[in-house]
DNA sequence: CAATAATGTATGATAATGCATAAAATAGCG
DNA sequence: CGCTATTTTATGCATTATCATACATTATTG
């Protein structure tokens, strides 16, 4: 047997879905999408990231991520440059506006998290 | 303060990806893409739904699921017609080709719910 | 009940995505 | 070490998704 209510994927996707709405809605005023606001808060934490590790964190699309950070870079949110240890790779790094905006930003995400944790039992 | 990994919609990102990834890679063999599978499902139970309804159940955008929906007619999977109550609504029924074939998935489906459950905790 | 608003679906134009591949660099192996 | 395989990122091209809008129908309201 087969209940799409109790199928689990389908309530992951819907709640991604529904959240990803919400936040976009909010993320749209700043001119930002949600792939961006996933690669900003990527690169939150530590400051940098490779490439490589970008794609694993924000679950993008290897060709997808790398126009994204084009675009992101011309925005003057971050910034690419060479890795020293290995020069195929690129290292990409918050700009001072990233981290000002992406400050700016989180106050909101954890907003959008607890109104989706509202609607969860245990 | 903010931590990826202590993000709720982070881990249902890329949860959601990662099952959608791996499912995607079964389903490419019988030619049906995730969104194809999850109008198969949603049709699945009561056999036919409006498309607005299918909408709100597949979390899928109106005009991609029109054309999802005309896609799918021509695969024979299912069919439209016209709602009797409301000439403008349409109503998307699975044909006996595109029971057969949830029915064939549904083993998969399943599998892919448990393979994902295995990595988490209560 | 006529006029206007709202709803449901389809479609054209445009943007975002993903696959395949190229280009550049490093790793591995004889 | 030199040669081949592998890794990393970027890009052309085809596909897919989204927004805006059109069209047809139903609901509302004065």
């Amino acid at each position: 047997m087969f209940e799409l209510a109790r199928f689990l994927p389908y309530h992951i996707n819907r709640t991604g879905v529904r959240l990803a709405t919400a936040f976009g809605a909010e993320l749209a005023r700043y001119d930002l999408s949600v792939p961006m606001w996933r690669v900003l808060a990527a690169l939150w934490q530590g400051g940098e990231r490779k490439s490589a590790d970008l794609m694993v964190d924000t679950s993008i699309e290897q060709s997808t991520l790398s126009r994204l950070v084009t675009a992101m870079e011309r925005r003057g949110l971050l910034r690419r440059r060479k890795d020293a240890a290995d020069a195929r790779a690129v290292v990409v790094e918050l700009t001072a506006e990233g981290r000002r905006l992406t400050r700016e930003l989180i106050p909101y995400a954890l907003r959008n998290e607890r109104i989706a944790l509202r609607g969860f039992s245990k």
